[in-house]
DNA sequence: CTGAAAGCGCTAACAT
DNA sequence: ATGTTAGCGCTTTCAG
């Protein structure tokens, strides 16, 4: 493999103008220029990017840490920060959380083994405090889909409970009362505030809270099914759903299909919808977007902002939307 | 952040036995190995990877490319090489052919860039000989679900065709005759395998090809949806339907919930399966499935012994498995 | 068992 | 406009 010192060799010149001519700096008389362009084709010379890091104590690299990779969540952040990244030729690092802290801390290490100049977490188990005491640390870093005090700075957030209050009112506003809810695991954060979007939506319609027509899921299909099975069988007169994630309705809508129960002239449904699965469902379901394609790419604008210490007045707050589709009907 | 001459500087001691206790070479004198894990810790020590590329030319990381990360077919993929990764402690770097040659090759010059050890390609646009040549290079890769003439040691592959033969020979098994088939991208080679496989198992039966009984989608939900509504246009009494993937079948269905065409009763289905889409249908598809990630497992295991330059006899083909589910009746 | 010194491939003052 | 030189943080002979 060619080296700086092999092209300023066959050039003719010295090394450090071979790697002024590839950073772009400063001028050189066109025939060096020439020469060297001609040595490093010529070689098939490439930088090395590692020797560069060690050299310039910046290694051109962004860590990305998510809590699974499978499901398709993972894959439309991944393809955002990728894409900016690859304008400014900065290199994508990512590792998993796998559901829980010590899983987060590990792939956060790896970042740091690799000094990467900043990072992007998409952190569910880390503490407030532990994230705080990172913050101390010189890298810099932004949070995806959460909120901690004291970073506000670094924090993408999504408004949870509006978004599901949107899709519940939804519910409401075509006439259903009887309206259950999948939630999600509710020891995470965005769940509850999901949960509590449900219940917001029900006491400003004046609807009683009713607990037995709510049913805890894990965020998987599987789960859904369950759910939406415990639900119908204790009220087998409910005229509405609302579940807390895609996968789960996905599930539901299973169950319901195969106890022939029509959607949405029996039951109308609702969803949040991360990939748009909702869209791929029979009926497509209405559902309130989590835009976490937009989220990744404010990500990294914010981070780029942080890597250049230049100040920068980005919306980091999203607001939900929703998608109305085939799964409602007025009651 | 501490360097290791920190840390020697801390111990008392040279920054080479420093070196020597992270990396378990050697013996040492049970209270030198203390001192330096004590200073260790207090700095907070943890070595650059970067700098140690740099002085063992050997980096520790794994390129990986994918086509696209969208989708949940990646994710599965990339869990799988990390996680095998993670046991042997090595970062995995990724990159996005964007459906062309040009991606393809920029990516692999990225994972060149880094100095990756050693490469794991998903490779769809690339050509045979430009593999080949690549192969003159020294860093080793392995090629998934490809096959490559002269380099058979580095691919891992799959029969796609066998695979469509299974699913739509269990059709014909059921006495289905007038099959229809929702084909991929027939410019690409796996897909033209595929559409292969359907027409092999036709034949095998002695049931004429009929092409008007065949579209071609993109592998997309839309284009199965557009794909079985051609098909169904000029075929309402078509009895079976193979499609050549998930997405699409995904998208079928929703035409034939939609126009009340009923699965099984009435038309039998048939895909093939990537991430267990199949079984989140309504009525549940009976699919070849495609393990990707298994095959994604036995990349990183051969890629491994390259590294190492070690003989293996893994098995590096696939074949495919059908699993049934209730999208088939009897005719 | 440990230390001294050279070197991995590059960049960045500092000269000229 | 280009050359000289000294690192970046680590490993790896070679000595002792």
């Amino acid at each position: 493999m060619a080296r700086i010192k092999d092209v300023a060799l066959l050039a003719g010149v010295n090394r450090s103008t071979v790697s002024r001519i590839i950073n772009g700096e400063g001028k050189f008389r066109a025939d060096t220029k020439r020469k060297v362009e001609q040595a490093m084709a010529e070689l098939n010379y490439r930088p090395s990017a590692i020797a560069r890091s060690l050299a310039t104590a910046s290694s051109n690299m962004v860590g990305l840490l998510v809590t699974y990779y499978t499901g398709g969540f993972f894959g439309e952040m991944m393809d955002q920060v990728q894409s900016e990244l690859d304008c400014h030729n900065k290199f994508l690092i990512t590792a998993q959380g796998h559901h829980n802290a010590e899983g987060e801390r590990e792939a956060i290490q790896r970042f740091h083994d690799l000094r990467c100049d900043g990072y992007i977490l998409h952190s569910r188990y880390l503490s407030d405090d532990e994230l705080r005491e990172l913050a101390k640390l010189p890298t810099p870093f932004v949070l995806l889909d959460r909120f901690v005090e004291g970073l506000e700075d670094r924090c993408i957030t999504f408004d949870h409970t509006l978004a599901a209050q949107l899709a519940v009112g939804h519910l409401i506003e075509q006439g259903h009362r009887k309206i259950a809810c999948i939630s999600g695991d509710l020891n995470r954060e965005t769940s509850k505030q999901r949960f509590q979007g449900y219940k917001n939506a029900l006491q400003a319609a004046g609807i009683p809270f009713e607990s037995s027509l709510t049913s805890e899921g894990n965020y998987g299909r599987e789960s859904g099914y369950q759910a939406a099975l415990n639900l119908y069988q204790q009220h087998d007169d409910m005229d509405a759903l609302f579940s807390c994630s895609e996968e789960m309705m996905s599930g539901a809508l299973q169950f319901f299909h195969q106890h022939k129960i029509a959607v949405p002239e029996q039951l109308s449904v609702t969803s949040f919808d991360s990939v748009y699965l909702c869209a791929s469902f029979y009926p497509t379901v209405t559902a309130v977007h989590f835009p976490i394609s937009d989220m990744a790419r404010t990500a990294v604008a914010v981070l780029n902002h942080q890597l250049k210490k230049t100040e920068t007045d980005i919306d980091r707050h999203f607001l939900p939307k929703l998608i109305s589709r085939c799964s409602v009907l007025p009651r």
